[in-house]
Order: structure tokens, then C-alpha cells, then sequence
DNA sequence: ATACGGATACGG
DNA sequence: CGTATCCGTATT
């Protein structure tokens, strides 16, 4: 495994400054390898949004536990949507993986075509098989309100790397 | 615009 | 138990 892999402290910060130095960083799962180009942030507090938002329960379990590990749902009984815990053990911010260069241009999209099931659930982004790698940081970040919420939608916290495509 | 389909939370 | 909800995608 390469050595650039984004220690735990990377993780351990504010939701939406995890959410922005993600993207630009390198995705790894087996042969699947890929640049993060859009993220949104779901913040521990004040986001209706956020699955934490209605408590502690066996399902969020991750989001409260340490940073840096997989916080992977069904959505919509087809999907599924890979997430990034963040913040201090106990704090339950977490940040969506939206877009990954080769993988795909939607939450679901790319989780399917990396095979990444609920059983990466939980899974330690700091040892692997599903690692995040630091690389080089875009030029110039997008920011958006997040797409298909129907709560909370007023908060700008879509980041998207620019030179991808946008739809405002 | 809408069919799709499953895990979860919650009410009874 | 049943039922409402959900951070999409592919198809009409």
C-alpha cells in the first residue's frame, strides 16, 4: 500500500474542511483507483439533513465513532452511498462522496462500480483495502447547495473541484 | 414525471 | 408486526 496514505488526523477536523481538502485526493479500492472531484458535508450539528440529526442509533453508530472510517448506506433501496466520518471521536459529522474521476459521477454510481456494499460499512479508511491518498489539491473549489435534499437545503455545502463539469 | 426496492426508525 | 421515509438512477 503507498505511504501517502491521509492519516487519522486528517479526519479529525471540521466537517466542511474535511469536505474541501478531500477532493483532489486519490480513492483506492483493489485495482479501482481514482481522483475525489465532489463532496458534500453533512455537519454534527444543525443539519436536518444528516442521518445524525435524528440521534444515535445502531445505523449511525459510525458517524459517532472515530474518525476516518466508511460510513456506507442504502439509499432508496438501490443505491449505495459511501461516506466519510469526520471530527473527534463522539462528534457525528460526516462527508459524502459524490463524484470520483473513472468511477463515476454519482453517490451511487460509483460505489457500484468499486463493488462497495454495506459490508465496507464501518471499514478503517487508514489500513485498508479501501484507502484515501493525499495528492494534489485543485486549483479552485465550486461551492453549492447540496443536491436532492429536501431539508436544510439552504446550506451551501456542495464542494466540487473545478474542471468538472457544473450544473448549477 | 415516475418506477424502482431495501434497510431503517418508529408506532401499535 | 406494518408503514413512512430516504443524501438516485434509469427510463418514460
Amino acid at each position: 500500500m503507498p505511504a501517502n496514505v491521509l492519516p487519522r488526523s486528517f479526519y479529525a477536523r471540521p466537517t466542511v474542511e474535511v469536505a474541501r481538502a478531500l477532493l483532489g485526493c486519490i480513492l483506492r479500492l483493489g485495482p479501482h483507483a481514482g481522483t475525489i472531484i465532489e463532496t458534500e458535508a453533512y455537519l454534527p450539528e444543525g443539519d436536518e439533513a444528516a442521518h445524525a440529526w435524528c440521534g444515535r442509533t445502531p445505523r449511525t453508530e459510525v458517524l459517532f465513532g472515530p474518525p476516518g472510517h466508511a460510513y456506507v448506506f442504502l439509499n432508496y433501496g438501490v443505491h449505495y452511498c459511501l461516506n466519510v466520518a469526520c471530527e473527534p471521536e463522539g462528534v457525528p459529522g460526516c462527508v459524502l462522496i459524490r463524484a470520483v474521476e473513472g468511477w463515476g459521477d454519482g453517490p451511487g454510481k460509483l460505489t457500484r462500480h468499486a463493488g462497495i456494499t454495506l459490508e465496507f460499512n464501518g471499514a478503517d479508511l487508514t489500513r485498508g483495502p479501501l484507502t484515501v491518498h493525499a495528492a494534489a489539491s485543485p486549483a479552485e473549489i465550486v461551492v453549492t447547495p447540496r443536491v436532492g435534499i429536501r431539508r436544510s437545503r439552504g446550506l451551501p455545502l456542495r464542494f466540487v473541484a473545478k474542471s468538472d463539469t457544473l450544473r448549477p
